[in-house]
DNA sequence: ATTTTTTACTCAACTAACTTGAATTAAATA
DNA sequence: TATTTAATTCAAGTTAGTTGAGTAAAAAAT
């Protein structure tokens, strides 16, 4: 009859005060300090109803005062901001070889960080090692397990049912067959998020990022493959089943290269780390030892140069599709890449003017980089846990 | 400081009324005839609070009794549906050159259309001659105005601060400097939504189409261009400034065609109605007095049968940066032109087998076609009126 | 045929969380 | 020093939900 994970369910009192606290954290979190009177107006409550609210926050270590402000008339509002060190959150990324954790905190600063090798990436390994990974991550923080608001998986897509997965080297087999969230919610005793390298990386971007007061923008993420993340109304876009945002296998030229999932010219075979490590190859020079994509690129090195241009042209291709199909305020880019190949990517970038993207009056660039690095996708999965508790949303079914 | 049109507001026992309401009236909407305790399940709430919201659904008149479920023990259930004449709306499209309007009653039935045409599309001659068109489609539908929920107003985007308008064959100017919605508030004394025809297409064939069940779904639109509608999660995405969907000026071959946006290749410029005409003008053989792309077609006239290759060929790149980008249930085709004329382009298509929609446990096809024809854009304006006040949203800032 | 079980629904009391209005505090300005 | 402005608190009032007891009506069991 009704399908489970479907609908959206009524209101009472509780979940409106759920609701209002997030409301109220939200708002907080994107104009700190804020005092009780600021926050009443803008978030459409009585200045009573978020006095009371407010008093729980600080009750439970969420909030804290900043002295008052001044210079206006009146009473001097009493400032409030987030506590940082309220409550903290783990990333976890897991690789086909490694797993990146993150903690942070509520500010969405970075605590702690630590990357592992994993040599055996199915779920039976993988489990306990995260769950090892993760207890000494709070250990060495020196942090009360009481203060986790729950950790974000994070893993290569595309999940479930599709049962699909094109990224060459993604995380071996085994996980399609288990409920991946249920299992690391036992293991790991506290709430548990999976989600995709690219939204997860979109997230971390709002939260903490270059896009903290956007609801609107998209994020294409340097994985191991390219992916797409995209934040619409504040809220990440799933698709029917997850998968939503598989931007790397676009096809940007007709008949172009021969990609793994089958098709020809997806533009993951051309913009990708994945791609560029091929296009080096054909190339045929002579590459020193131990280089990295951002060394040859600061020795000028000609092939990776020629790959800039070649890979700019296809992802200015792509970026005009996804402006014209999503209107973002922004498209950012970052993932797993050197920050200075993406500012060399993006230099030479080509963007169609004939766009509604081509605005006069825009806040924000057509394209921006992507502020948190390599550790992107892991703190994307902590942020993924703040931003839960912070950002009210719609109640579904589960 | 903080912007107008953002930020989600926070919930009081009003508010939470009206969303329960709504969540009542979409659960009704997908599963009538429906009983209380049955809806009390469903929505989450007390079987108390539903048979209050119910009470007064059924004395707005908007809810109405059908009887008793049997066969099942314990006391039968009163089944409740929609009162189909207990409220109605409203729906024009705005072309260059025509007006259409629709009336929708509460469960999505079209009673009345009608086609007009309009001279001048300027806002000074358009607003006047649209109030004058629905108070004659009240009139002659019979219905009581105090039972109108609103107007759905369909124009061609894009819309607002961007004030570029691709469509070559567009609304003529004049829009742009006034807010079109106010005016039309004003001059037609009801609630106005404005929305562009193929969203609007989307969340008609949500209503009352193929898609009724369906939260995450596509709509290509052919209107005048080509347009993408996007329903996720249960409702329209619009991008940051409204302007998202804009998929008719997404390249689909380099170098291809001219674009009257100034870009070459667009899919707009081989798959749509204007690119059809394009195309048949320039094969240059005879075409017969009065023709229409559904008659030749018929007539199994070359050209014709050729332009279906070429532009089912675009569109099947273009469908399948669809599914890789949101992930729908299901891509809908429809618009503005001949159902025939769809079904040979779908009937042509060729979908990259390696792509995430190529699943094998689909319950929808791939690519469906639309169901409500050519008043699909009108239809639309009204769905969505009775859409807003059906469907449980997030409260936004106005 | 009667009793039991099951399910739907109503009534009345209760409660959580928001709103309202009056009072208090504290800074800027007159 | 008095007045104005703005933030905040206190206390009472309101809305709309929940809870628990009781009634109604059909199917199943005795």
């Amino acid at each position: 009859m009704v399908e489970e994970g479907t609908g959206v369910i009524g209101s009472n009192a509780g979940r409106s005060r759920s609701h209002n606290r997030r409301v109220v954290l939200d708002f907080v979190r994107a104009h700190e300090p804020a005092g009780r009177a600021e926050i009443s107006r803008s978030c459409g409550l009585s200045i009573q109803a978020v006095s009371n609210i407010i008093d729980t926050l600080e009750g439970e270590g969420l909030l804290r005062t900043v002295g008052h402000r001044s210079g206006m008339r009146g009473k001097p509002a009493l400032q409030y901001q987030f506590n940082p060190d309220g409550a903290f959150a783990l990333g976890v990324e897991i690789l086909p070889d490694a797993m990146v954790c993150a903690l942070l905190n509520l500010s969405g600063k970075r605590i702690f960080s630590r990357r592992k090798k994993l040599p055996d990436a199915s779920p039976e390994k993988a489990i306990p090692a995260v769950t090892k990974l993760i207890a000494s991550a709070i250990e060495v923080s020196g942090r009360d397990r009481k203060n986790l608001l729950g950790t974000g998986i994070v893993m290569p897509g595309p999940f479930g049912k599709s049962g699909l997965s094109f990224s060459g080297a993604a995380v071996p087999g085994g996980w399609e067959s288990i409920d991946i969230r249920q299992e690391f919610e036992k293991a790991l005793n506290c709430p548990v998020i999976i989600e995709n390298d690219a939204t997860a990386a979109a997230v971390s971007e709002r939260l903490a990022g270059a896009a903290s007061e956007l609801n609107n923008f998209c994020f294409i993420y340097f994985g191991t493959g390219l992916g797409l993340g995209v934040i619409a109304g504040g809220h990440s876009q799933r698709g029917a089943l997850g998968n939503a945002g598989e931007i790397g296998h676009i096809i940007t030229k007709a008949n172009g290269l021969p990609c793994p999932c089958g098709n020809f010219g997806c533009l993951e075979t051309y913009a990708s780390r994945m791609g560029a490590f091929a296009f080096l190859e054909k190339a045929g020079g002579e590459l020193p030892e131990g280089f990295t994509l951002a060394s040859l690129l600061e020795a000028q090195n000609p092939a990776m140069l020629e790959w800039v241009e070649v890979a700019a042209l296809h992802l200015s291709q792509a970026i005009g599709m996804v402006e014209n199909l999503f209107d973002p305020e922004t498209v950012i880019l970052g993932g797993a890449i050197a920050d200075v190949v993406i500012d060399a990517l993006i230099a030479k970038l080509d963007l169609p003017t004939g766009s509604i993207a081509n605005r006069p009056a825009r806040i924000y660039p057509r394209v921006m980089r992507g502020s948190s690095g390599r550790l992107t996708a892991a703190i994307g999965g902590a942020a993924m846990i703040i931003h839960r508790t912070i950002t009210p949303t719609v109640t579904v079914f589960h």
